[in-house]
DNA sequence: ACCGGCGGTAGACAGCGTCTACGCCCGCCT
DNA sequence: AGGCGGGCGTAGACGCTGTCTACCGCCGGT
């Protein structure tokens, strides 16, 4: 078996991940990553039954780099858990604006339904070190981290989608995501220590 | 002239939201509509230059559909600003629950580029209808209230965008999208009188 | 030495968005 | 009154897409 030298599936993702970073989701066509990864235009169809399944492999290797980049500022990061979580906070906003295709990717509903890939397990692991943060830094008298960091989660989620979309400029006259997620921070977790 | 009593134009975005609310965001295409409009497939690009010019005109329609709403459910609801807030979160949550496809649409990035018909322009009155609520609701010493208003909306659309992702449920163990409503509420404006 | 099957090719098919050439029919102008 | 122009919709073509199917070469096991 040895999976292989070539590895035709693993060159299938990495042309389509390098195609939904450069071009944008439009270009993701099975065809075009077929013709990138130097094969026919049905070879795809021996590793992923359908193009969906396809994205699916690209989205999760989208989550997968996040996890990994938000693993490595935190490296970076002091012990202090308030100043994890705007580090953390910081990496997610700068990679959905950075990669904003693959951002758009990883979180398309159609592709929850090929449900053999799983998905929505691969964005877990990002999202329990979220949890764990906000356990860390969420003050007594708060509610339950979990449901806390649901809403910091889905505050978060949000400014990068809006922010993407441009309407919250126009709607609030702020003129970067900064001021938003302090915002976000001290509401949610209380005004800031300093 | 009499803008015909056919009316192809609005016939056309008629359908193309009745398609999107029935079948989805994929079966939106431009040849579907024309044909549930009874007309041949050339016949809309009379009226929009490009298929992303109808799904922004659909889009739009959107806006004005979730604004009244909106107003509707305001008119309903107490004096109070809270509760009034309360009202329109949950009217935006209802909404994206129920009609997914329409709301994908309607955040849709790459119907933005389509200037002409300025989906963006459409979306401003809804949210500063938020905006205004949120001035009378906020307490003083909180952030300024565009700001505030900006993380709410923010907090609001990712709570609509990952509760239909179907992630949240699995990473915070929440079962239902008012107790994070709450917490944003909560988290935004203070803990709540009652 | 043969032979089976894995892994990729190649062609067909329907559907899509866009473009272009064409015709109908109504209202205006002389 | 008669002819003409132009708005409005039709019809066909093109290249692209995803999916399906038939084929075929090559490598390993017996």
């Amino acid at each position: 078996m040895h999976e292989g030298e070539a590895g035709l599936r693993a060159r299938l993702v990495a042309a389509g991940v390098d195609l939904v970073l450069r071009e944008g989701q439009s270009a993701v066509s099975l065809r075009e990553i077929a013709r990138r990864a130097g094969v026919s235009h049905g070879a795809p169809r021996r590793y992923f039954p359908t193009h969906v399944d396809l994205l699916s492999a690209i989205a999760r290797e989208g989550f997968a780099d996040l996890t990994a980049r938000v693993e490595e500022t935190l490296r970076a990061a002091g012990p202090d858990p308030r100043t994890r979580l705007v580090a953390l906070a910081r990496t997610y906003l700068d990679f959905a604006a950075a990669h904003h295709g693959m951002f758009e990717l990883m979180f398309r509903h159609d592709l929850l339904a090929s449900g053999r890939l799983r998905l929505r397990e691969t964005s877990l692991p990002l999202f329990t070190l979220l949890v764990d943060l906000v356990a860390q830094a969420r003050q007594p008298a708060a509610a339950p981290a979990p449901v806390l960091a649901g809403a910091l989660w889905a505050n978060l989620h949000g400014i990068a989608q809006l922010w993407a979309w441009g309407s919250l400029p126009l709607a609030t006259g702020v003129t970067d995501d900064d001021t938003l997620l302090r915002a976000a921070l001290d509401a949610h977790l209380g005004p800031a220590p300093h």
